[in-house]
DNA sequence: ACCGCATTTCAACAAGCGTTGAAAAATATT
DNA sequence: AATATTTTTCAACGCTTGTTGAAATGCGGT
């Protein structure tokens, strides 16, 4: 090998910087507590990231790609293995949502963290505008796209709210508040993610076909 | 009148870490931000409200009760003019979202920048275990035992589902990040309330309904 | 006019913050 | 083995933070 392997620690500190930033937010974190819980000089952040904020894209971008092309290439897959009529509002959701159940149980904690840092970053009137168009509206699009032709004769608008519904339902699941926990008094768990997307699936494609029209019921 | 009147400061105090609680959340405030905003010296906000974090819990707090009355008096009304069958699922959701869009719109923008602070506490994994249960568990548990009533037979589990994904859609519309202003190309508009609670209460109920079993459609 | 109390400001504190330049250590290149 | 480069630590900086005690101000009751 020619080139210098990563460094260890450099990966110690996004990965350590990805739970804090996800469980405290952006100003709830400093950098002492990530080294410290890194095992590692603070000075160490600046020189491998820059500045605090630097450090805090970074995090957010180092698995926006994969996370993108995983969704996309399941869009694409259930495009082909349906007709010409095109895939149904189910498959499409499907497609949007189970990437995410299966990034969530890789073993590796860290897939948590990161999306339950895109909750967070959803969610604030503050960072929301200033992160989530640039890596993620190019992926939304195109499955907005693929809802459209899936809802012929939908209105625009009314896509528009439903996907926001969508998208704010994910959100408060990819956040892992456990507040379902205890209000269900057990009965249901924020960390068991197939169950959330088994029902989060049927309920946002009847409420997708209640609003934008049924002329697509299969 | 022989009690001192309400300083009128302590309460421009509340308006203003309301307001900048909202869009940057506990730690990205700072008490003399706050104090500056509200043309006030800095002492002052500990004078009336002790810790940084009594300052928090009281603005949680300033609103809550009657929030809370609003919708269980909506609840009420709607049951009350329902026949013995009790009422639908639209109707319950409907007492459950539409007092907080006549909050949002009695022209003090405080109530604004309050639902988008409990968006915030909502959607945090640190801040809603501690701060959401004391305060709105009972609300919520009154409208889950009504939704039990409209969907005789569903499972518990699900019923827990369903509302943890309208929670989810609701807090994303409270917290206003304008997201989908941008991505609908304007031709939705996130300070639209009610154009967001109208798509939100059919596509929500027919989710109920789906996941929950189709016996009460009416 | 004076008093008692609530309100507000002033001034300062100790602690923690992000950031930086230079030294030290580890690793790669020759 | 010596050198160059990257990585990591050390030590410190200037600044901001939440909080506090004492002083000043405002104000209703007598």
């Amino acid at each position: 090998m020619t080139k210098s392997r990563q460094a260890p620690k450099r990966e110690r500190i996004l990965d350590v910087a990805e739970e804090l930033f996800a469980l405290r937010g952006y100003d709830g974190v400093t950098l002492r507590q990530i080294a410290k819980d890194a095992g590692v000089d603070v000075a160490l952040a600046s020189y491998h990231f820059g500045k605090k904020l630097d450090l805090f894209n970074a995090v957010f971008e180092r698995r926006a790609a994969h996370l993108n092309s995983a969704r996309l290439d399941a869009l694409k897959a259930c495009q082909a293995s349906a007709g010409a009529a095109g895939p149904s509002v189910e498959q499409i959701i499907e497609a949007f949502l189970r990437p995410l159940e299966l990034a969530q149980e890789t073993g590796d904690p860290g897939w948590q963290n990161y999306l339950a840092l895109i909750a967070y970053i959803n969610n604030s009137p503050y960072w929301g505008p200033r992160m989530m168009s640039k890596l993620f509206d190019s992926l939304v699009s195109a499955f907005i796209a693929a809802l459209r032709d899936a809802l012929p004769g939908a209105r625009d608008e009314d896509i528009y709210w439903c996907y926001h519904n969508l998208s704010g339902a994910l959100t408060l699941t990819l956040a892992q508040t456990g507040r379902i926990d205890k209000l269900s008094g057990g009965k249901c768990r924020s960390a068991d993610f197939q169950a959330a997307y088994d029902h989060m699936i049927p309920f946002v494609a009847a409420g997708f076909r209640e609003v934008c029209g049924r002329s697509t019921a299969r």
